[in-house]
DNA sequence: CAACTGATTTACGCATACGTAAGCCCATAA
DNA sequence: TTATGGGCTTACGTATGCGTAAATCAGTTG
């Protein structure tokens, strides 16, 4: 009974359709933006009439391609790498280009991975070398960064 | 005397000077965008008339901002961080800043560091599918790769 | 039925990150 | 001395990734 509800419940989710504001809110983003995705042909949402209307899978290209932009990639770089995803796999032809490409984006993200590793053991030895300055002057370093920030606020209003 | 040795080559290090061009061809840019990185305040090499001379912290920044844009990071983002490393230690509301600043970085490399991971699980499943579908149909995934690598290699000539 | 909400297209605008001449200066090799 | 190889500045051009009207249209509400 249970596992009938979760099937249940897990058909009504991909069944779920969502309107262009509502992925853009989920996501954080405008519709305009979501509308130049499609022109770019990274989504290809149904329409009701003139109305664009996303369901499960048209999010989950949506979450990937906001994925790669988090990741610096290009519109055009992402369109490349959802393109594996729906790739003819039944051509051989296919098969190989596919490893092709795919390797070469492996390439890309393993430096990437090594750049992000360095980058964050750099920013972490400031913050340990910023908390013991602080920490030397008799000042708490969370007081601190909590004063600093309160004081962006204030400024920003 | 070995140490001595080594203090003189590691002197000689870093007294070398490089033209624009240099540095450009060792980092693969064009002197054009070394150009641009300093004209945003990214670089600021010594003259000697008007021609810019690189010391071994010019090219050190220069690495820190290419790897910065190999992480996808904009020019001004690149800026705030580096100026992380040459801001002032010696006011603690400097170093609250810094810290600050920081640990706003640091949360972003941290969902990019998953963001990669994640992609290249992906990847790699995707390749590996493709060297089992091949390898079902008899086929030399290597093999497959180098010659579709060729081809396109051919195609472009 | 008018007004309001939310969606669509078309189109111009804009910031980022350089590319690409064009024109000029300077040094060195032939 | 001429020319050839950089380097410099100024300035306009361009691709990417949307923002921002402006005008329109369909559906709902008072």
């Amino acid at each position: 009974m249970v596992k009938h509800r979760i099937q249940q419940t897990r058909k009504n989710m991909n069944d779920k359709l969502y309107s262009i504001t509502e992925l853009a809110e989920e996501f954080d983003i405008t519709p305009r933006a979501i509308r130049f995705y499609e022109t770019k042909n990274l989504l290809a949402p149904q329409r009701a009439g003139a109305t664009r209307v996303y369901n499960y899978r048209d999010r989950a290209r949506l979450m990937l391609v906001l994925r790669g932009k988090r990741l610096g990639f290009s519109l055009e770089d992402i369109k490349e790498y959802i393109d594996l995803y729906d790739a003819d796999r039944s051509r051989s032809e296919q098969l190989a280009h596919l490893m092709l490409v795919g390797r070469r984006r492996i390439e890309e993200l393993e430096q990437q991975l090594e750049d992000v590793q360095t980058t964050l053991k750099e920013l972490r030895t400031i913050e340990n070398e910023a908390i013991d300055s602080l920490r030397e002057k008799g000042i708490d370093p969370e007081k601190a960064v909590a004063d600093i920030k309160a004081k962006l606020v204030a400024e920003t209003a």
